[in-house]
DNA sequence: TACGAATGTAAAAAACATTTTACATTCAGG
DNA sequence: CCTGAATGTAAAATGTTTTTTACATTCGTA
């Protein structure tokens, strides 16, 4: 699953940690799902999604 | 999280089973999330909404 | 080049999602 | 009311996500 959030998190100046913090959870949470070594949960990628002003689907692509 | 996926898979006269088949996971998987017992994977969550004709955010609700 | 800041990574443990098997309950139609 | 179909549920096993701690690497810039 391929997403777009380091490209969107530098679009707003913020560190992984910056993210992490905002959204309550670790750096290397935010680190692992921004170099796809695994998907977070629904309920992180809908709060990524909402940080990020975009939508899901925008912001995760399924592998078809 | 709430969602509304009991609603949507009666309009299309689905059966648990049904969605669990097309989704290549149990049945028990969908009557759990239906059942709130807990939240889909990203993947299923995004899976079930593209199912739905709808998205994650209009399938699923967030608890703010 | 040297420094600090940001990022990458690893291992173990905890928390959570999914499967499998099996049985119980509900519900609609004959 | 009976029956079969659909749904609900439970426990154990497996796989995945997240945390914690700790250290390594990269990157910009003074």
């Amino acid at each position: 699953m391929k997403n777009n959030i380091r490209e969107l998190r530098k679009k707003l100046g913020l560190r992984q940690e910056d993210v992490a913090t905002t959204l309550n959870v670790t750096r290397q949470t935010i680190n692992a799902i921004e170099n796809e070594k695994y998907s977070p949960t629904l309920e992180l990628a809908m709060r990524l999604a909402k940080l990020f002003d975009t939508t899901v689907e925008e912001l995760f692509h399924l592998d078809e």
